[in-house]
DNA sequence: CTAGGGTTAG
């Protein structure tokens, strides 16, 4: 034992009793690869180097990055005939050098003198793998792809490092047939390849998520690591399939989870769908857990960047401020996470100026920075600044506007009242419109009453996206609020005829722990009497208290009951959450509401009234944005 | 002594 440990401690050291090609290979282990080569260099020339040296010595050159000591060592190695293939281990070394450093010209030559007939299978396994994961690391995909099929012909068996390589340079339509592959040989639930398997398949959408999730319920439940967790739980957060990535972090803490502990890989996940669907009190949750099993949390910047999102999303941005400030590095995720934020809240000059500190910071914003940047100045009414960003973008910050800053400045312009402008800017697009583009449009028109714009913005928007019932709805909106009830009766018909349903509109509540969930005119919560009785109340006493505006309101709705059969508005889901809050909570408090759709005019005036008279503040989060309703007013100044 | 798996913002 006390050899042992005089070995280690000078292991490397010039004094040292081993042979020096055994103290070459030591350097290059522990990391000294610039004392490794240096010793192979000027070492000992007698005896020569021994064949162990050298793999450390090519180790150490392509650590350092450098292909011309690689080359040397080949053409060494060469001349002494260990090469083609008399070391395994040399040739390996080189190849996966060669790979890494990106000269796979020199790679494939290598491969292509290997003898197939004489080379153990093992060895040629391992020189294919290299290559394989070489041209995967350099964006070569067909090559990959063209060396795996060459692999098979030669009847060299592949193995789970070939699938490692292969499976994500795979085309996405082609990966089922590789995963049926090696499902065939029984390495398709080997916990790195479904792994593997399972990220590559969360790049595919909502449908590639299902396949994930596949693989995940094949795997049995031994070979299930951390890793599997999180991979199966981020395909679902990736592709909007929020619901899912939490039910799966219950799951991975309950015994199915067989102990497995969450990483900060998982509560990245967990955050990002807590906060898309407003999930406060899981995100509360993760964030303690963060806070008490995660140690240095703070260094960790997506994890960061996670939590502030979630705060920002989830109605506390002072908390979202506070992570921000805290961070000793930042990216510009971060940044970006605060800038929509205070978007969302309104706040466009607070986002303006972080946009303006980001980039005196010397960051270059991106497209998505962009995208929070013209949100906010949308919420905002910030007309003249949306415009100058916007053309600054290609001529100071040489980003090229995607859709979604169209969509956005069309939104910005529409808004504002500018629909004709709205209207040019989409006529001046590089790119044909799309569905989100025409559709922005569109809201604007509902805001502005606006029937002409509405329906060419309309007709082309169907044309693009004919089951998003949403826009169905805002048309027929349009036509209720300018008094066109025929025209209404026409785009219900055609929803009809589509087989297009109205999405339901919901919205929650989180109290004591639990989740209150209440749909428009829903009569299922144990409170529900008590609740109904409340809404009519205060119902009536907004009307009361605004007196004309509201009955002229509620003629408009009369005449449209007339007229067709259902009632668009009934009693809206954002009305039962406040009155249950109302109930349930003490004076001075702050309810805070998540919605799936769009707050309407009639629930906003009607919160901002019962704001005044309950000593309660409603922040309400829709599709959209924040509305905080306080003593009477909203934190949108009306302008949503 | 060689090849290798999961992450964020709109």
């Amino acid at each position: 034992m006390a050899t042992e440990s005089s070995t280690v401690a000078v292991a490397g050291d010039a004094n040292s009793t081993e042979p020096w090609s055994a103290r070459v290979r030591t350097l290059t282990r522990l990391g000294r690869h610039r004392e490794s080569l240096a010793l192979l260099r000027h070492g000992d020339p007698s005896p020569p180097p021994h064949a162990l040296a050298l793999p450390a010595s090519v180790i150490s050159c392509a650590a350092l990055s450098l292909p011309s000591g690689v080359a040397q060592i080949h053409a060494l190695a060469a001349k002494r005939g260990l090469l083609p293939a008399a070391d395994a281990y040399l040739l390996s070394a080189l190849l996966t050098s060669y790979s890494r450093l990106g000269c796979l010209p020199l790679a494939h030559q290598l491969l292509d003198e290997m003898p197939l007939e004489s080379t153990p299978h093992t060895t040629l396994r391992t020189a294919f793998n290299s290559v394989i994961s070489g041209c995967a690391l350099h964006a070569l995909p067909v090559a990959s792809f063209a060396l795996f099929r060459r692999m098979r012909a030669a009847a060299v068996g592949f193995d789970a490092v070939t699938l490692l390589a292969l499976v994500p340079a795979t085309p996405l339509s082609v990966v089922p047939q590789v995963h049926a592959l090696a499902a065939r040989v029984g390495l398709a639930t080997e916990t790195s390849v479904a792994n593997c398997l399972m990220s590559t398949y969360a790049r595919g959408g909502a449908f590639g998520a299902a396949l994930a999730r596949r693989v995940f319920d094949e795997m049995p439940l031994a070979s299930r690591d951390l890793v599997s967790w999180n991979a199966v739980l981020s395909a679902h957060a990736q592709n909007g399939l929020a619901v899912d990535a939490l039910e799966l972090y219950r799951r991975m803490r309950s015994p199915e989870g067989s102990g497995v502990e969450p990483d900060a890989v998982t509560i990245v996940g967990v955050l990002s769908s807590a906060a898309h669907l407003g999930a406060r009190g899981v995100g509360f949750d993760v964030e303690h857990y963060v806070r008490q099993r995660i140690p240095g949390f703070h260094t960790n910047v997506q994890l960061c960047n996670a939590l502030i999102n979630f705060h920002a999303r989830c109605g506390s941005l002072p908390r979202a401020q506070q992570l921000f400030d805290e961070m000793p590095r930042k990216s510009i995720v971060s940044w970006t996470a605060l800038i929509t934020g205070h978007g969302m809240h309104g706040n466009g000059d607070v986002a303006v100026s972080l946009f303006e500190r980001m980039v005196s910071e010397g960051i270059r914003p991106d497209n998505v920075a962009m995208v929070a940047l013209f949100s906010a100045c949308s919420h905002a009414g910030l007309y003249d600044e949306g415009r100058r960003y916007f053309s600054a973008m290609e001529s100071v910050y040489k980003l090229r506007p995607t859709l979604e800053h169209y969509t956005c400045m069309v939104d910005l312009l529409g808004r504002a009242g500018r629909l004709e402008e709205a209207r040019e800017l989409i006529s001046s697009m590089p790119m044909p419109a799309d569905g989100a583009v025409w559709g922005a449009l569109l809201g604007a028109c509902k805001i502005h009453k606006n029937v002409d714009v509405g329906e060419e913005a309309f007709t082309r928007v169907i044309e693009l996206e004919p089951k998003n019932v949403g826009y169905y709805v805002l048309m027929s909106n349009i036509y209720t609020d300018t008094g066109q009830l025929d025209c209404v009766a026409r785009v219900r018909a055609m929803m009809r005829e589509r087989g297009l349903k109205k999405e339901p509109g919901c919205s929650y509540v989180e109290h004591k722990g639990r989740v209150h969930l209440f749909m428009a005119d829903d009569h299922s919560h144990p409170q529900a009497r008590r609740i109904y009785e409340l809404v009519i109340r205060l119902e009536l006493m907004v009307k009361e208290k605004s007196g004309m505006r509201e009955s002229e309101v509620a003629a408009a709705k009369g005449r449209m009951e007339k007229a067709a059969a259902q009632p668009l508005v009934g009693i809206h889901s954002e009305k039962l959450a406040v009155a249950f809050g109302l109930l349930n909570t003490e004076a001075g408090s702050e309810i805070v509401v998540i919605k799936n759709l769009r707050v309407c005019g009639d629930c906003h005036s009607f919160l901002k009234v019962v704001s005044a008279t309950t000593n309660r503040a409603f922040l309400v989060r829709d599709a959209s944005r924040f509305h905080r309703f306080d003593g009477g007013v909203c934190s949108c100044k009306d302008y949503w």
